[in-house]
DNA sequence: CGGCGTGTTGACTACCCTCAACTCGAGTGG
DNA sequence: CCACTCGAGTTGAGGGTAGTCAACACGCCG
C-alpha cells in the first residue's frame, strides 16, 4: 500500500467522511488489474503487482455530491458502477453540465492544476466509486511506465471528449445535437454490455439541455419530433432507438410535420401582407 | 539527452523535416528550467539536472502547419513566440478553431490517447516552438516527482480551459462571448508583458467566429456595437479597451443606438397591425 | 388531498445566421 | 502607373432557429 494514511483505508465496512459532510458505507476493494481494465487501459502487463495495493470503493447514492468546486483536491476518481454528472456553478447560480460519467470514466482531473476541484461532480443514480488518491497515482506511473503513459491517455482522451464538445456546440444545430448525445449514449451503453437499442436516461431533460447548450424545452421538442419522425420511441425517459444511422448522420430536420406547421405560419403571414396591401 | 535519435538533435541550423512535409531551420535550445519557467510551472527545484538535457526549438512562418490530424504523435509542443491556432476538421471540411496558443502554451496533448494527433495547428505568425518528445516528457516526470505533477497540472490547466469553452459556449450571448474573448487576450498579453489594453489581434473574424461558436459577420458587427459604446476601439485588427470591466462583466448588450433600430422595427410591426385590424 | 418536480406542447419573439453589396489594402502583372 | 484580383472586413435586409413565457398533464410523496 502507497498510501501513508493507509491504515485508514482498511476494515470493511468502517465509515468514511467525505468533504461534502455526508457518511456512507464502504464495502469493496480492487486490486490494480480490475482499476486498469475498468479504465480500457489495455497493454497492461500483468507482472507481479504489489497485492497489498488495493482501491477503496465508495456508494453514493442519487443526489450525493462526490466533490465541490472549490473544495481541496486530492482524490481522482473512477466510476465502477452507476451514473453521475460533473457540473460548474456560474456567478449566477446556473448550473452547466459538462459531462455525465459512467463505468469505465474518470473524474476529478480538472482538479490537480489549482490543487481544488473545478467541478462538482453529483450521483444520478447509486454509484460505485473507485478513490485514487492523487500521489498512489503519480506513483504508479513511476513505476511501471507503460501505466504512466495510459494514464496520461485517460488525461488525453477527456481532452478529446472537450473538443468534440466543443466542436458540437459550435457548428451543429439543435436536433443534431440530440442525436448525436443519443447515438452517444448508446455506444457507451452498448460498452458496458447493456443494449445500444433500448435504455433508460439517467438525467432530466434541463440537464441534458445543459450539457448540450439547449433549453429544456428545446430537448423536449427535438425528442417527439424524433419520435413522430420515427427515429426514435421516447416515453419519458425510456428511449428506443430505431434508426441509429441517421440519427448518426442527422444535421437538419427532414422536412415534415413541423414543415407543415411552418408553412402554415407561413401562408398566415402572406394572408397578413395581402391584408396589408389591401388596406393600403 | 534522452532522446534515442538524439544525434539528429544535435548542431547548429541543420535541416529539420517536419511530417508536414516543409524544411525549415533550428536556431536555439532551451534547458529544462527555461523550459518549466516558460510553463509557469512554479516550484521547480533548481537541483542538478542533466545539462545535456536540451530542447530543440524549431521555427514557423505564418500559415504553416505543425501538426496535422491522424498524423503519428510523438512530440508535445511549446510555444517559446508567435501565436497559433488550433483546428477541427469536421465530415465537411469545415474548420472548427478550438485554441490560440501562444508564448508558454503546450500543446499536442490530443495526441497522446490514440498515438495520432486529434488536431491541427497553424502557425498565425511566425513561431518559435520547443519540441518535447513525449518519451522525453514521461521520463522526465518519473525522475523528478514534483516535476511530474507539474506535467499533469499542464494538462489539467487544459481541461479547465476547454471546460470554461463549453459553459460560454452553452450559455452566453454572442455579445458575451466576444468581450470575454476579449478580457482573455487582454490578460494573456499582460502576462506575457505587452499592453492589456492596446494589441492587435492575429486572427481572422472567421477565426474568432469559429472559436466562439458565431459568424464572422456576428463578431464583426459586436465589434462596431462594442465600438459604438465606447467600451473598446476597433480598426481592423487593432484593438484597445477602454472598459476593461464593462467587458468582463457584460452578459448583454445596454440599450443604444441598436435600441432604437429594433423600436423602430417594432412601431412598423405595431402599425402593420393596426392596418390588419382595420382591414378586417 | 395538495404540492412539487418533471415533461409536453403552444404561441410569440429575439437573436443570430444567411445572403448580398460594398470598401479597403496588398500583391501581381500588363 | 493603373487595372486587376483576392482576401479581410463592414454593413444592411430578411428570415429561421431556438429561447421565453405560459398552461397543462403526470407521477411521487408527505
Amino acid at each position: 500500500m502507497i498510501l501513508e494514511n493507509g491504515a485508514t483505508h482498511f476494515g470493511l465496512g468502517m465509515q468514511v467522511k467525505t468533504e461534502a459532510g455526508r457518511q456512507r458505507t464502504g464495502k469493496l476493494w480492487s486490486n490494480l488489474a480490475e482499476v486498469c481494465d475498468l479504465l480500457r487501459i489495455p497493454a497492461y502487463s500483468s507482472t507481479a503487482y504489489d497485492p497489498d495495493l488495493v482501491f477503496q470503493h465508495v456508494q453514493f447514492k442519487a443526489g450525493q455530491r462526490i466533490h465541490t468546486i472549490g473544495q481541496p483536491f486530492d482524490m481522482l476518481y473512477i466510476v465502477n458502477s452507476g451514473f453521475l454528472k460533473t457540473v460548474l456553478i456560474d456567478e449566477l447560480g446556473n448550473e452547466q453540465v459538462l459531462s455525465f460519467p459512467m463505468k469505465g470514466d474518470m473524474f476529478g482531473m480538472d482538479g490537480i492544476h489549482a490543487r481544488k476541484y473545478g467541478s462538482e461532480a453529483v450521483a444520478l443514480s447509486s454509484c460505485d466509486i473507485i478513490m485514487v488518491p492523487f500521489k498512489v497515482f503519480t506513483a504508479l506511473g513511476r513505476k511501471q511506465p507503460e501505466l504512466e503513459v495510459a494514464l496520461y491517455g485517460v488525461m488525453s482522451r477527456e481532452l478529446i471528449r472537450e473538443q468534440t464538445m466543443v466542436s458540437m456546440l459550435g457548428s451543429l444545430s439543435a436536433e443534431a445535437r440530440v442525436a448525436r448525445f443519443l447515438v452517444s449514449l448508446s455506444e457507451r451503453f452498448a460498452d458496458m454490455g447493456y443494449s445500444g437499442k433500448e435504455f433508460n436516461l439517467r438525467m432530466t431533460r434541463q440537464e441534458i439541455g445543459s450539457y448540450l447548450g439547449l433549453t429544456l424545452e428545446t430537448v423536449s421538442r427535438t425528442l417527439s419530433a424524433f419520435n413522430e419522425i420515427g427515429l426514435i420511441s421516447v416515453e419519458q425517459r425510456a428511449i428506443g432507438l430505431k434508426d441509429i444511422n441517421a440519427l448518426r448522420t442527422l444535421r437538419r430536420l427532414p422536412p415534415s410535420r413541423a414543415r407543415a406547421k411552418q408553412d402554415a405560419a407561413k401562408a398566415k403571414k402572406a394572408e397578413s401582407a395581402d391584408l396589408e396591401i389591401a388596406a393600403v
